[in-house]
DNA sequence: ATGAAAGCGCTAACAC
DNA sequence: GTGTTAGCGCTTTCAT
């Protein structure tokens, strides 16, 4: 920067502000700077900057697994968001563990990260204190809340499983099972689909649980066991598309008519939900969306002077009814 | 850390010291120091340290796009890694477009990432240039080729094409098609496809190209293009798995007997491809390892004094056969 | 509209 | 083993 000033005769300062107030400089002198700067191929150093202004420009951003598609979704659409203002995303996987995500969380505060998304409303009663503490603006995703840390996006797990239910009672099936992740917001989705059941005075409800993340041979498996367990099942409802569509291979390899001897539904909507044979009922989440929301309620906190814009935003789900209940 | 200093009564360079190098402190006053860091919540700024060091302890990625399962798989295994070593992960999506990449490749220089991972080996001659010039440590990674940057993890995808050319004229399929990404690497899967073929003195070949990202309805949708123009097709090779179920449901849909009547080869060997019914022929290629080798590779450059371990590491790839072709 | 001075919080190099 | 002295390359604040 002190050679780019020295070629076009200024000081570091303006070539400082031709690069972020471009406004608050003479067109001519600023001409003449970024001739030197392009001359001289000048890059500025971010990390400079960041200690001297103290904004790092960088979103830290925890999930628990990129291997998972919605979870993927969702940082695409962050990444895409946060990079279209000049900012860049950190991202860190927690393996589904707490401890691992305050772990991350306290390595990007050291890094001095302009705010951080995390997945989901539970962490470290430890790690939620020190966020309020030292107020640095969050985003909680995927699920909702009456007591965000900051600012949550999602939608509500509980409703989305609610939903299942009585879209299952209502076609009449009666004896419905759950394959599910062993992870929050599978078992809220549990337990909608245990309350609309419950409501209805259902019997009882046939659960199995698989280790996150989950995939597709986990819905196979465990749609086998459940088969095994109760013969005259004839309704399913796995926490996400990929253990539905397990589930369907399974009902495909025994020759179990689907939806006729067993409906299924599946979670998230993946492209594959509608193309499968048959087609898959599930519940279309905004999986994309909630990174992009996340991205713009963020850019909106550090760009705005007041900081009162903290909230809560229901992105909802919709059921989407196709063919296989 | 003037605090922390001051509350162990040492300098501000022991409390560095620590930190950084903690065998070269006193276990006693060590012990001291770590007492007065934990009684006043220090956490070091890692972005001052970053520019008094010059190393960032950040490591930055470009993939086309974080909705395809392999390159997501790829950063699973690179994140992880990095993170065994402290190190964070920077992260960007360059929609498969190089000037894309080049523009966050230049921020993420500016950043100062101690080393960059991009995916592919075809770049802005510009970035490759400056790379070249700054010495950044790069990892090019899903491709070979004899003239890297810096360092190259992958396998050839044009022997893949090769082989999956080979094992299906040795099925006996003499009509073949093929659907892929428009894309450098795919198109690459499709020359070694061509060349086997050529070498038997096969006839035509039906290529039916789609915009990435691949998604399953582009497989279901230039499958039934591809039958239309040659009705007696018996084998498709999908430049990724996504393609190749996509087409398996489209002959679902019209009763066209899998293997029998077509052979489908995929590529990737994603869960599903396994799962699916009938089974994927596909060809396996090590998405997760790139990243975790990827890691292993800059971790032991930036590690290591001497920098002289750039070099080319194939991976390879394995074709799996299975039910479908 | 531009500049001079004073740090941001840390680590490198060299003493002691 | 520990401390002293100088920055790292930029932005801030305040003056002109």
């Amino acid at each position: 920067m002190e050679d780019v000033a020295r070629e076009a005769k200024v000081a570091r300062v303006t070539v400082s502000r031709v690069l972020n107030e471009p406004d608050k400089v003479k067109p001519t002198t600023r001409k003449v700077v970024l001739e030197a700067i392009r001359r001289l191929g000048y890059v500025p150093d971010r990390v400079a900057g960041s200690l001297a202004s103290r904004r790092s420009g960088v979103i830290g951003a925890i999930v628990p697994s990129l291997s998972n598609a919605w979870f993927a979704d969702t940082m695409d659409g962050l990444a895409e968001t946060l990079a279209e203002s000049g900012f860049q995303l950190m991202l860190g996987q927690s393996r589904y563990r707490l401890e691992e995500e305050e772990a991350l969380a306290e390595s990007f505060i050291g890094r001095r990260v302009d705010a951080l998304v995390l997945t989901g409303v539970h962490h470290m009663p430890s790690l939620v204190q020190r966020l309020r503490q030292i107020k640095l603006p969050v985003v909680e995703t995927w699920e909702l809340t009456t007591d965000p840390i900051d600012c949550v996006v999602g939608f509500s797990n509980f409703s989305a499983g609610k939903a299942v239910g009585e879209h299952l009672w209502r076609s009449g099936r009666r004896h419905i099972g759950f394959i599910g992740a062993h992870e929050k917001r599978a078992v809220q989705r549990l337990e909608g689909l245990q309350d609309s059941l419950q409501k209805h005075g259902a019997s009882e409800l046939n659960v199995e649980l698989v280790e996150p993340p989950s995939a597709i041979h986990d819905g196979s498996a465990k749609l086998g066991l459940l088969l095994e367990r109760c013969p005259d099942l004839d309704a399913v409802f796995c926490s996400n598309d990929t253990l539905a569509v397990g589930a369907l291979f399974e009902c495909q390899k025994r020759h179990r008519a689907v939806p006729n001897r067993l409906a299924i539904v599946g979670f998230s909507d993946l492209p594959i939900a509608s193309a499968c044979i048959p087609s898959l009922t599930t519940v279309r989440v905004p999986a994309r969306n909630i990174g992009v929301a996340a991205g713009h309620a963020l850019l909106k906190r550090l760009t705005t002077p007041n900081e009162a814009s903290a909230q809560a935003i229901d992105l909802g789900f919709e059921l989407i009814t196709r063919e296989s209940a």
